[in-house]
DNA sequence: TATTTTTAAGGGGAAAACCCCTTTTTTAGT
DNA sequence: ACTAAAAAAGGGGTTTTCCCCTTAAAAATA
């Protein structure tokens, strides 16, 4: 009977040697091996290691994150089909990994017999998607899209430095600019994050990892 | 030969089905059941279910976190050993674990193997603890104690209301206060919380888990 | 019972944040 | 070469935040 081959791409050590014993369960699947981040399945892959049918990958991790990763597979290794495994369910997330390519996304707290459903679905389909993850896709295409918000360079910089304790007076002498200019970023800000005051900005920063705690 | 239980406490399915798996291959050890989070475990308990010799313990739960039940089952079980299985090595919170009183603590990267050696090591002395942990165990005992910061009911609901966007006038209506009143818990948690202003107390809230962005 | 802590409220003032507006230069896209 | 967007700076004003300091009742604790 074929089998299809998958790989692991989690930081969490325990976690992917844990996911990767239930996979060897599951009898049409075999882990290949385990990557402990994006870069270091680059590396593999790059260097004709055995590429896999299905990669089952985590979205936090340092150095090269899922989305990064799942681009690079989608541009350079269209047949490898990516199978996203989160604990995030928040509808900005799931649209990024879902237009990088994913071919599945499931959440952390899904059952196994639903992991091995999605693998089997992947493996001969190339997608499986629960009603949630469709649900979001319709509104995403339907005009109801999850505005991709661009802030330049510098607005990045200001709102990083608005997460700190400096007043704007201090933020404006580090970043060498007038207090006056300060007040532009911020007031462009507002209008783009949609958001009220400071406090706004901080917790848009925080929830979209501009600024990392 | 006899065998230890185990009881696994984690809100992601997927994941306490993976370690359920790896666990039971470890042939001194026996998986009994699992919680998906710590009010789970509690009722188990209490209706005299199977008491295990180990508790392998999530610490990011909702409903009732690792803290709270390690702490419940300290008082009620003290026969029961607690091994905290987690994503941060953030050493407020490993204190505070180790506080509540559990037996090890393990980082979600560690090897299939450590987690056996901590398993065996619990099982056989009561305690596991790696180099890490117990420098920072020395350091809380001789005297350069991670202060712990006692934020009273009335100031823990105003500074999750401030990490809102609702200015300070908005928070009093809500919490049927006069502003001045909101004032002065706003100085006095600044002094306890040692931060300069608003941003600080946000930053502050989100980082140790009051406020849920 | 006595003491400390918590809760509640106020007066007054300085600093920071917020919100309009206009202008100029530089940079990037069609 | 033209247009749009981004970067930089200022004028002038309101609101909010921040920081003293004082008083007093209720609640918890010794």
């Amino acid at each position: 009977m074929k089998q299809f081959t998958v790989v692991i791409v989690d930081d969490h050590t325990l976690l992917s040697q844990a996911i990767q014993a239930m996979v060897n369960t599951f009898n049409k699947f075999v882990v290949l091996y385990t990557c402990k981040n994006g870069q270091e399945l680059v590396d593999k892959f790059s260097h004709q290691e055995n590429i896999p049918n299905i990669v089952l990958m985590d979205i936090n991790m340092p150095i090269m994150n899922g989305v990064e990763t799942t681009e690079w597979i989608s541009k350079n290794h269209s047949k490898v089909n990516v199978l996203a495994l989160s604990v995030e369910d928040e509808e900005f997330t799931i649209l990024k990994m879902l237009k990088a390519g994913v071919a599945g996304y499931l959440l952390k707290d899904t059952e196994k017999d639903v992991l091995e459903k999605a693998l089997i679905e992947i493996a001969e389909n190339g997608f499986y998607h629960t009603k949630s993850v469709t649900t979001i896709l319709m509104n995403s295409l339907s005009g109801n899209e999850v505005k991709e918000i661009d802030i330049t360079d510098k607005e990045r910089q200001f709102l990083k430095l608005s997460c700190t304790e400096l007043t704007y007076k201090e933020i404006a002498d580090q970043m060498c600019l007038s207090p006056k200019t300060i007040d532009n970023y911020r007031n462009s800000l507002f209008c783009k994050l949609n958001v009220k005051n400071r406090v706004g900005m901080v917790t848009y920063a925080i929830k979209n990892k501009i600024y990392t705690l």
